[in-house]
DNA sequence: GCCCCCGCCACGCGT
DNA sequence: TGGCGGGGGC
């Protein structure tokens, strides 16, 4: 890459935070001021000087962020990038712990647990401690949990969840199984405990960069501070982190942008470079944005601006429900399309809660619009996938008994809650997981004694055969029928021994287009892993690693195969994104600011929640280049009753020369326009 | 002892 | 809309 290449495609803020890789440099960079572009010059520009690509270590938010990073700077150097290291944190801790497992005393190959199954360890602890009933909010307590783990928080009064507590992390010890905490406290805990594997990595990794710096929690900070190494006389360690405080939304996450003012004190002579020009959206635009985040307070200051001036107006719309709502904004697609020359990808329609893309998901169907919904209950998160991957699972670890409890009767194989009971008993007497328990039961031909029918134990003799069959299909990966042997192969094997698909027939026997789509969930998992063991970059296609890549990709982003689809979202899952045209869906107050977030606010007496609710609605704004669309319906149909709304207070920040309201009815206003929709409409259907 | 069906509840963002 | 627990049927 060439000084000249450099110079011009980069302003001069920009040029100084590629070439400034010395050192610890903080870069505040405001929204759509070319961070991603200014990442990836910096590190192709590090490449260039000589830095091996094993010597640098990229972190950043989410996975697809990691696989677009990874990509531009392969088209940037035009060379495969075998040793650099492009995660995000959690990747990079479970990389540390699977690569120190022994010294941190768990086995090989164990599991990684997702927010469903840390809640029904949870469940289990619960009830193993006698203290499980209905009443308590499983998902508060997780999130406690959490808190408990990460250091956010303490025990007080509900001491008593403190032997759950135990009990959950035993469960965890005895399933060799780890939640997403324990991905950045252990990695953390082995750096502080071991100096010796800490200099080994700080050895490895000499040039660090962290993407979306506002939104890393205290525990992140602290495991990159510690990789980095603290300021010396030869200059300083050479991190590199990138944020903006104003993009700051994940706070209920752990997240923190105080870790900006941390930086600043931990490393005192960085060198601070401010990314101000906006390239990304219209003066309208970024002086609605404005508008709104300069009611925040405790800001950083920054003064970001854009040469494209004007731009059109935003649209406002109060549609009378949300059925109005998702037709509205399917209509206005359908007329960008025909009549402005907009392609479907170019437009993102974001909305505050998952929920809320239900109804606009119906009119896109119903006008034949196609789009792509990334985030929501992930695809896999689906009870068909769960349900393989759980035995995938317990292929790989069978002690993982939220997975085995998840299968041991599913499809129905007689193995009921009474023999699952006296597991439970065996399991806890000994401190063993339930697969221990099997086997014991087995070896010791005890299983007739135990239970009132033998009927019981040979069932549990057959599931334990089955089981340890398919260890040897999976792990020994023999090439069969003169085939090599492929994942992908094994688990149709897996999904015919187990004949799931007449157990989706029998379940829903009113429903056959229900099992059947389901089946075809499970054929579109199995194409994935397909897809995935043909990467010729891809070295090792086995049973583990496609389990530690699925247990970290919770977003369902697939292959990007977004060309002429609508990107359907929620606003946090848009971060880092933008397109042409966006649509903010639900802004009622109570959906944008949450009604849980005000209800915090006032809990806590902190003027903090609110303040991230409009960071939120910041961030949604300035997704959009050219065209901006809001909907606040009048009415909308919630918890099966319906309810009056009010436009979200954050409206009336944007300043009124700014908007244009939308009147009910079609923008084929006059005869000139009715024509050309003809025509296009004609030409379309030819 | 296992399974089926019914009624109840909840639904903020996600690695 | 679905997931879950409890009670009754087999």
């Amino acid at each position: 890459m060439s000084k000249l290449i450099l110079s011009s495609e980069l302003n001069e803020p920009q040029l100084k935070a590629v070439r400034t890789i010395e050192g610890p440099v903080l870069i505040i960079a405001g929204a759509g001021s070319g961070k991603t572009r200014v990442i990836t010059y910096r590190i192709a520009h590090m490449l260039d000087k000589g830095i091996p690509q094993s010597a640098i270590l990229a972190l950043t938010f989410t996975n697809k962020a990691a696989r677009e990073m990874e990509t531009r700077v392969k088209e940037l150097t035009r060379k495969k990038m075998q040793s650099l290291t492009v995660c995000t944190f959690h990747a990079f801790g479970l990389k540390v712990i699977s690569e120190n497992y022994e010294l941190l005393g768990y086995r090989k190959n164990f599991s990684i647990y997702d927010e469903t199954d840390k809640m029904t360890l949870i469940k289990e602890s619960l009830r193993e401690c006698k203290m499980f009933s209905p009443k308590i909010n499983l998902y508060e307590l997780s999130q406690y949990f959490s808190k408990i783990k990460t250091g956010l928080a303490k025990w007080t009064d509900d001491a008593n969840m403190q032997s759950v507590y135990d009990e959950y992390q035993s469960g965890l010890k005895i399933y060799n199984a780890l939640d997403f905490d324990d991905l950045l406290t252990i990695p953390l805990a082995l750096f502080e405990n071991h100096d010796d594997v800490l200099q080994k990595y700080r050895q490895k990794y000499k040039y660090i960069m962290v993407d979306e710096f506002q939104d890393t929690s205290f525990l992140q900070y602290r495991l990159m501070k510690l990789l980095a190494g603290s300021e010396n006389a030869k200059g300083g360690p050479h991190c590199c982190v990138v944020g903006d405080d104003d993009q700051s939304i994940y706070s209920w996450r752990g997240a923190n942008y105080e870790n900006i003012l941390m930086f600043e004190q931990d490393f005192p002579s960085r060198i601070e470079i401010k990314l101000e020009q906006n390239y990304r959206s219209t003066t309208t635009i970024l002086d609605a944005a404005n508008g709104v985040i300069s009611h925040n307070t405790g800001r950083k200051e920054k003064n970001l601006w854009s040469p494209k001036e004007g731009g059109k107006p935003i649209e406002l719309f109060y549609p009378e429900n949300e059925r109005a709502e998702a037709g509205f904004i399917a209509d206005q697609i359908t007329q960008l399309k025909i009549m402005e020359g907009f392609n479907y990808h170019d437009i993102g329609v974001l909305t505050r809660t998952n929920s809320l893309a239900h109804n606009i998901e119906e009119a896109f169907l119903a006008e034949n619009i196609p789009y792509r919904v990334s985030g929501g209950t992930s695809f896999f998160q689906r009870k068909e996938i769960k349900d393989i991957t759980s035995y995938l699972r317990i292929i790989a670890n069978s002690d993982d008994d939220v997975s085995l409890l998840r299968i041991i009767n599913t499809p129905r194989r007689g193995i009921g809650k009474t023999t699952i009971a006296s597991l439970n008993e065996i399991s806890s007497k000994n401190k063993i997981s339930t697969w221990g328990s099997i086997m014991r039961l087995n070896y010791s031909r005890a299983g007739g004694q135990l239970f009132h029918d033998s009927k019981s134990a040979t069932e549990l003799e057959i599931f334990a055969e089955k089981i340890e069959g398919w260890k040897t299909l999976f792990l020994e990966r023999k090439s069969q029928d003169g085939k090599p042997w492929r994942l992908s192969q094994c688990v149709r094997t897996l999904v015919d021994d187990i004949d799931y698909w007449s157990y989706l027939v029998s379940e829903h026997s009113k429903d056959e287009k229900k099992a059947r789509w389901k089946f075809s969930n499970i054929e579109y998992f199995i194409r994935m892993i397909e897809y995935w063991e043909s990467d010729p970059d891809n070295l090792d296609a086995g049973l583990y690693p496609w389990l530690n890549r699925i247990s970290l990709i919770t977003r369902d982003d697939g292959e990007d195969d977004n060309e002429g689809k609508v990107n359907l979202m929620t606003i946090h899952a848009a971060k880092g994104l933008e397109f042409p045209v966006v649509f903010i869906a639900g802004a009622e107050d109570g959906l944008i600011p949450h009604e849980k977030s005000i209800l915090e606010e006032e809990e806590n007496n902190e003027y903090s929640s609110i303040q991230e609710e409009r960071r939120l609605f910041y961030v949604a704004i300035t997704r959009a280049r050219e065209k901006l669309f809001i909907t606040s319906a009048q009415k909308r149909r919630y918890l099966q009753s319906e309810k009056e709304c009010s436009p979200s207070p954050f409206l009336d920040e944007i300043p009124k020369e700014l908007i244009i309201y939308h009147e009910k009815k079609s923008s084929i206003a006059t005869e000139e326009e009715a024509e050309k929709y003809i025509a296009k409409m004609r030409e379309m259907f030819n």
